[in-house]
DNA sequence: GACGTGACCCTAGCATCGCTAGACAAGCGA
DNA sequence: TCGCTTGTCTAGCGATGCTAGGGTCACGTC
């Protein structure tokens, strides 16, 4: 029995290797430098193992949106239990999400902007992903303001920060004025 | 000269069929599906042709966006200028948008997904585009508030829409409450 | 009207991509 | 110690974006 476990625990670590590298090797060079042969040789493994972990390359992208969503949620709880004050956690929350957005842009691609062959908006949507969106209702349910459906005033809110998030990275905005524009959002869009 | 004129007359016209192609192919099977090889067959040359016209596929792709930035803009003047009162004039902007964006979505790819190689948020910034901007803009800038500069609330205004758009389409939001996202927005966002 | 020249286009091929088949070796249980 | 399962690697497939080189056709000139 000892020797399946070790084997199991070592497959496991493997694979959480490969994710790791994966979400490195994408961070520093781009995802269009994430290929299947850079990737195992940076692993130091032949190609065909990572089709023993992964269905393919889609299934790898999708494992590091995993792990990018589980943090961004921890990212965004943290952020808003520190602030107190309903105005003062939203900023928060906008702000924590525009940042983890800049510092993890190759996460925060493979999470939202690529194919990672995930589920969304069904009941099979995986965990973390369901967490991250839960993460942001628990601070913006508060600020939606009478009659709106907290879900919706979510969605609303999400998105215009995604906007802002992916027309900035792609050069659509000018990256400046990033901090006004989030402070109007928020005095726009919250019903403080 | 009328010799020249002609082959000139020639070049040009078939660089038109390669960029409607590519948009029909886009449009017919994504944007995966524009190969060069598969583009050539289409208009009936060799793929080195492409190359003649176009420095590769990604400026194919910018040329799509272009053309379809043009067509963006002037869907959006004429809704605003159908509609009377400035509530009704960002509503329909605001639908206008959308509705473009999910009858082209491969052209709308092209101008804010894909890499087309284009410059954007500065001076070297292509006419079309600044001209899309500059449609937004004229609607948009009589409701951003006092104190508020037209630019910025623009920026914000067009990115939530585009956040709904992106999303929606990724599969992130459910496809159903659109009316509701887009009602909702512009109630908080444009000071009316 | 024949000819040299230049523009134009196509065939063929390169390196690389994601992915897979089949051979081979290592380590397990009997 | 032997047979077998499990696991890994080498080699290769079709397809990608892009390019080099040769060949053909039509033009302008004498």
């Amino acid at each position: 029995m000892s020797v399946q476990e070790r084997k199991q625990r070592e497959r496991a670590e493997r694979e959480r290797l490969i994710v790791a590298t994966a979400r490195e090797l994408a961070e520093q060079q781009g995802w269009d430098a994430v290929t299947t042969r850079r990737l195992a040789e940076r692993i130091e493994y032949s190609q065909p193992v990572l089709y023993s972990h992964f269905r393919g390359k889609r299934e790898i992208i999708g494992a590091v949106a995993l792990e990018g969503a589980a943090e961004m949620a921890a990212a965004l709880r943290a952020a808003t239990s520190a602030a107190d004050g309903p105005r003062t956690r939203v900023t928060a929350l906008a702000r924590t999400y525009l940042d983890f957005a800049e510092r993890n842009p190759a996460v925060y691609d493979a999470m939202f902007q690529l194919d990672g062959g995930l589920a969304f908006a069904h009941e099979d949507t995986p965990e973390p992903l369901k967490d991250a969106f839960a993460a942001l209702l628990e601070c913006l349910g508060e600020v939606a303001g009478d009659g709106v459906h907290p879900g919706l005033f979510t969605e609303v809110f999400w998105a215009a920060v995604h906007g802002l998030v992916t027309l900035t990275r792609a050069g659509r905005l000018p990256p400046g004025d990033t901090g006004l524009r989030v402070e109007l959002l928020v005095d726009r869009l919250a019903k403080i």
